[in-house]
DNA sequence: CCAATTTGGTAGCGCTCGCTCCCATACGGT
DNA sequence: ACCGTATGGGAGCGAGCGCTACCAAATTGG
């Protein structure tokens, strides 16, 4: 019944994040989000309710897309832990097919500038980083079952220490640090999951 | 000459730096830094001349204090190097003394919310990151001097990861996480540097 | 005491903000 | 064909933005 929608919403909501991302939540105007994606005002207040619930909209389709690409990708699990690790943090800090450099993680970028003051969206950033904990996680727990990692190994205090290596990660990023220190950083932090068990015999 | 200033210009950058800090660039109005400086509109801008330069005050500003007590505390040297690590790392995070919670580093807030786009900024948070990573180096080359690391460590790689995971514990901090899991955080990082070396005979 | 000079206070500039209203337009259902 | 309904477009709302102009008040040097 009545007149169909002229555009995307799921494509719209995509433009949405690209530009949040980039920009973050206050240096971006409801304008520069009708300009980008192609939207009136009135279809953009139609859909989305407004800027804070278009944001929310946001954080809720970078963690179905990109924080969700990360975590299968790091647990694929058809290599060992160590080089999974690795090449996910690669990939985390934009190195091979990512996007544009200078991005750093949208849920990190979030989480800074708007603390938690901000409840809706502190719950969001919150089960990102959960998400992204789980995947750790279990990676972790499956490295030391195949016996890549030592047996007694701490996984609650390895995935804390790697999780926040992360997050530091994504800051340098955005920062625009070199990715040869972020390389060394990365295998330091696989390093301190300690040396390979030996064969048994 | 002429009549003698109402305010103490250090003190209100002070203010300044505390606002901007909380709240990040954007979301901080200059009527909101007037009422907090108790400074009038032709006051602020004849000293400071615009928001973006008080700004990059704010920034010098905490460079300055924060960043400057963090680094000699680091480097005070009168405890081995895990312990002044450990303690550095907890007070980082706002453990004993620091001011409220969720504030997270002014640094960092600024290099996510603001990235590479602003040249002026770019330099000073870049600049407070080496020094940063300068009080590391000096801290782990001391306790590796002092036999307390691996003879064989890799000081670059481990700044890099140290440096990395104070990034992420910033973050994690401003994003209200528990101290307990920053805690066992910094604890793994820690360990990440290797045994303590044996008594030479 | 007076001129010179810089301050603090206020009104308000032009502009953009997030958002709303109105209406012609374009479709679906019967 | 025609009515009901949701859409796209655009003007414009009140509020707040960063910032400036103007002026009385306050202090110093002569």
């Amino acid at each position: 019944m009545a007149r169909p929608r002229q555009f995307d919403e799921t494509e719209a909501v995509t433009s949405a994040t690209g530009l949040f991302w980039r920009r973050g939540y206050h240096a971006t105007s409801v304008r520069d989000l009708g300009d980008e994606l192609k939207l009136t005002p009135s279809s953009l207040y139609r859909t989305f309710t407004d800027k804070h619930t278009l944001f929310l909209r946001a954080l809720d389709h970078y963690r179905a897309t990109e924080s969700a690409e990360a975590r299968q990708q790091l647990n694929a699990a058809d290599r060992p832990v160590r080089e999974a690790l690795r090449e996910w943090m690669l990939w985390l800090v934009g190195g091979p097919a990512g996007g544009e450099p200078g991005r750093g993680c949208f849920v990190v970028n979030t989480a800074t500038e708007l603390g938690t003051a901000d409840e809706k969206v502190r719950r969001q950033t919150e089960a990102a980083f959960e998400g992204t904990r789980q995947a750790l996680r279990s990676a972790l727990a499956g490295g030391r079952d195949r016996g890549e990692l030592p047996a007694g190994l701490d996984i609650d205090a390895a995935v804390e220490l790697l999780f926040t290596t992360v997050l530091g990660l994504r800051v340098r990023e955005r920062a625009g640090h070199d990715i040869e220190r972020l390389t060394t950083a990365i295998d330091a932090a696989i390093r301190a999951l300690g040396p390979a068990p030996a064969e048994p015999a």
